[in-house]
DNA sequence: CGGCGATATTAGGGCGTGCTAATATCTGAG
DNA sequence: CTCAGATATTAGCACGCCCTAATATCGCCG
């Protein structure tokens, strides 16, 4: 009956995201984005589940309950609305905000969301385009209603930065370098395929090369398709 | 070399404000602070004093390393700032902050402490009036400064409230109870003395009887001294 | 001085979150 | 099918922070 550690809605939140981006969730992605070794991944996993936050489908996959979801979706609420707060109020960048996000989302009370919630008009995602779970209706299939996909897996054609991964390693890195190159949810941009240094995008008149991990991060969707409303919102200078 | 847990911030931050608001500050006050158990204490400041925050003197008083009172007052900085924001940014009543700011106050990071302190203007206290450390100079000294005393200690001539304690227990209920009262800092008061239920304040027309926790919490200065530049400024609507 | 109450410490234990080393199991490629 | 590599688990340990029970120590009062 205790309250979830911080620890616990780590795992929580990051079992979420990955099945959000279609990754499979096994203990040994967990143990590589949490630094930890395998069975300090396992003993974790056998306290979720004894918990009722998680089963585990026999084929080693980690699925997660009705109340796994549920907590996850609290502490993601809480995330994305902390970076908002934190560019919109407080005038930080879009790339300083998600590690801050990531501590401070466990101490989050309900009275400081609402409060949040709020002063700021209701968002419906954070500013790295992620939607906003309990704003947005099933946060789950945000991707697949806005038929998104990752970059690299898109054939050329003029598409508009959706968000970008919550499941990469240095999300921090990643965000910083997307912002040195003016890659942010809304910007329309296409790419040009592989090349031996990463992959090869246009944006405007210009053409740039960005290692793999950068493409990989970013979920696209068609040019011609609406942008979903209220989403992203960080300008260039955030 | 490793970082400071919330744990070891606490307790630097309660020896501190003992320390400041002239408390004999021995183990089982911390226990009681802490609701703990002695040997918890023991260890804990086993723990402290190899790290270097702490002394004992041999009399079982702690006292506060350099090293110790500089944690100390960033932590009470975090703690001060996030309080001023909460209620000044986010419209929180004075009353509901302070649990929020005891839980935050670990995970602040310079950047947002740094963005805060800018957007709000330089605040020189917190809602309930105590000093914020670096932008006060040597806040330790700061009740002895302005000729503070608790209220109950004052010979009922006309005093201001300075602020409010942080050394007591149940602070959020006992603030909670100076909100109703009107009783914030700034407010102009007199103690009438003792009665058998604690004791009696005059606020301007009125005479209200007050429980002896409440009064011992305030701590005033003379109503002819000049209050300290930029303190308080909550407002009965907060 | 003796003894009592307040205070502190030691010994031994528990839980959460980590580790290493060793072992088991699963899966896909040959 | 078999075996290698990926994955998972077990056993045993550490550290932080908490506990109870038992034992010291301090300081004051009679």
């Amino acid at each position: 009956m205790s309250a979830a550690s911080a620890k616990i809605e780590e795992y929580l939140e990051t079992i979420y995201n990955m099945d959000m981006e279609g990754e499979v969730v096994i203990g040994a992605r967990l143990a590589e984005k949490f630094l930890v070794k395998p069975p300090t991944v396992t003993e974790m996993l056998q306290r979720l589940e004894k918990a009722g936050y998680i089963t585990m489908d026999g084929q080693r996959h980690v699925l997660l309950t009705t109340q796994g979801v549920e907590l996850a979706e609290s502490v993601l609420r809480r995330h994305r609305l902390t970076e908002r707060f934190l560019t919109d109020m407080l005038g930080m960048q879009w790339h300083e905000v998600h590690e801050e996000a990531c501590r401070l989302e466990h101490y989050i009370s309900g009275a400081v969301e609402a409060r949040v919630q709020a002063t700021l008009g209701q968002p419906t995602t954070c500013p790295h385009g992620n939607p906003i779970p309990g704003y947005v209706e099933d946060p789950r299939g945000y991707l697949a209603r806005h038929h998104a996909r990752r970059l690299p897996e898109t054939t050329g054609a003029a598409v508009r930065i959706l968000c970008v991964s919550e499941v990469v390693e240095d999300e921090e890195e990643i965000i910083r370098e997307l912002h040195q190159r003016g890659l942010l949810p809304g910007t329309t941009i296409a790419w040009h395929g592989a090349t031996e240094d990463g992959g090869a995008i246009a944006l405007g008149e210009q053409v740039m090369v960005v290692p793999p991990t950068l493409a990989q991060a970013l979920w696209v969707i068609p040019a011609e398709a609406p942008f979903p409303r209220g989403a992203a919102g960080a300008t260039p200078s955030n």
